[in-house]
DNA sequence: TTGAAAGCGCTAACAA
DNA sequence: TTGTTAGCGCTTTCAA
């Protein structure tokens, strides 16, 4: 069985209060008794229960994260990148990280409200918000705390971290057109997903700053996924009449693209430019290298937990 | 503040103890105050403190699970699907998930003890077992329980869910020589991990079972990433005579092979063959799709946590 | 059928 | 400088 400060106190002859205060460093103790009790703590190899310094202190020193997992094919890097820059900065920060994960829907907002009722964390971390997101909603409401990743439609009175993605994108359609490219296609992301939404206006801006015409039939919906960029980009090469460049929401949906458009014999930044967003490490390395911006996932991470 | 048993025992007047054995159905409590304690708990809302139960029942009712993480650019899709069939799984039985991030090295051992130590894991999940573990060590050493995805060198006497990674492998030389590929390369991967030694293992039986020769100058060790892939693949183009086929020990770095394969101008499938391991979502869709033994990593994540 | 009391391991107010 | 007491919220004897 685990060592506690009452078998200290017991061994140096002291009370439990005593060996509490000696282990906090507390001033009221005589040195010598400090010294024997640290001593002794060691000896023994006392670590505290972690449960009981929480229940005493009512905090958890933990915070709660629920990855919107979609199905067992759960591969968006993303998330692998963002968790290790959360797991980072909590670690360094005396912070446990309770993840679970739950598909976005009904039962979703049980994964949090759960994890108030029995005050097994003191926050969360909130990642791909939505336009309208009951998660936040619910935090808000309930006065618990939390920070986002990402913000939501309309004032947003609660913190969070978020990329300016209209921009990011207004510069893919910049750095396209001074290239000649004009019948520009957009695979968008579901649009209730807020980082979808900057993403589509940096689309339609950027056109408009170029005067270039939007064209409904070039704009398709995907899931983020690499399957889905790869389908709807197909849907886009059976067009009577081609776009000369495809843009893409995130890597994973451009390097589908890149699939079809190569199945179909055409070559990727000649025929057809092709862009992503995020920087993931596979665009560095899809072949021809994917044309994309950085988002700094692990250092947002970080940022967030901060 | 949070609602407790003793606010509940005030309301209805009788005391904590009968509350909480009504709460727990206790078959010693009257009918009557069974419903009265319910119905005013749902009243006010009350919800155990998930502490106060641990610290009384001596367990934590979490599992431990520290990725090893390389780096801030951490995307190996492994992670994220086996974290989610971990989470699922744990979700369902009532255990929480403690996620930890640590680079494999000398801090950590650091990260498992403290855990042990200050009791907040009931056990752990270990992922990518090396032939001597540290890890396994320890916790076999301590008596912590654990369940790991991977074997270790020498005997196993711990409890451990395992893929047959040379089985895979032969099945891929097998599929190769049965088309005619005859000088193999092979992407190995870091040799202390077991699940590479496995494979190459693997590798070099179905090249025996073909009477192939084993050519050391076509063994290269990469470390798994895609760029790597693509670097040693780099390596294998500039040799005098070039391999027909390379072998990858996973998915990563079969694409990063692709990758620099189709640079050279060399046509994939034609001019050298390349497979992976895995079955990722990005070998489905590679150009040409990446010939690849399935591993269900989900499947397996709630495996091992259950 | 119920309640008092003890205890899980810790911290903190207060007295000595 | 130290110890006593109380309490965090819960479960579990044991006695009534």
């Amino acid at each position: 069985m685990a060592v506690t400060l009452k078998d200290i106190a017991k061994r140096v002859g002291k009370s439990v209060t005593t060996v509490s205060r000696a282990l906090h460093d507390f001033n009221d103790v005589s040195p010598e008794t400090k010294e024997l009790v640290r001593q002794t703590a060691v000896e023994m190899g006392y670590y505290p229960s972690s449960f009981a310094q929480r229940l005493q202190k009512q905090k958890s020193d933990t915070i709660g994260f629920v990855l919107p997992t979609y199905g067992p094919r759960f591969t968006d890097p993303f998330f692998s990148e963002f968790l290790a820059g959360v797991g980072m900065k909590a670690g360094s920060l005396g912070f446990d990280i309770l993840v679970s994960t739950c598909p976005p829907g009904d039962q979703e907002l049980f994964s949090y409200q759960n994890k108030v009722q029995t005050r097994r964390v003191d926050g969360f971390i909130i990642v791909r918000t939505r336009k309208v997101d009951i998660r936040i909603e619910y935090l808000c409401q309930a006065g618990f705390p939390f920070v986002s990743f990402g913000r939501t439609e309309g004032p947003c009175n609660f913190s969070w971290v978020d990329e300016d993605g209209e921009s990011g994108m207004q510069m893919i359609i910049n750095h396209l057109v001074k290239r000649g490219f004009k019948r520009i296609a957009f695979l968008a992301a579901p649009d209730n997903l807020m980082f979808a939404h900057y993403r589509f206006n940096g689309f339609i801006n950027g056109l408009k700053t170029h005067n270039l015409p939007i064209d409904e039939s070039l704009i398709l919906h995907g899931d983020l996924t690499l399957r889905d960029g790869y389908a709807k980009t197909n849907t886009l090469l059976n067009l009577p009449e081609l776009p000369d460049a495809i843009v893409a929401s995130n890597d994973l949906m451009a390097i589908g693209a890149i699939s079809a458009v190569q199945e179909k014999g055409l070559k990727v930044g000649k025929d057809i430019a092709i862009t992503g967003f995020d920087d993931t490490t596979m665009a560095e390395h899809s072949h021809p290298p994917l044309t994309t911006v950085n988002q700094p996932v692990y250092k947002i991470g970080g940022m967030v937990t901060e």
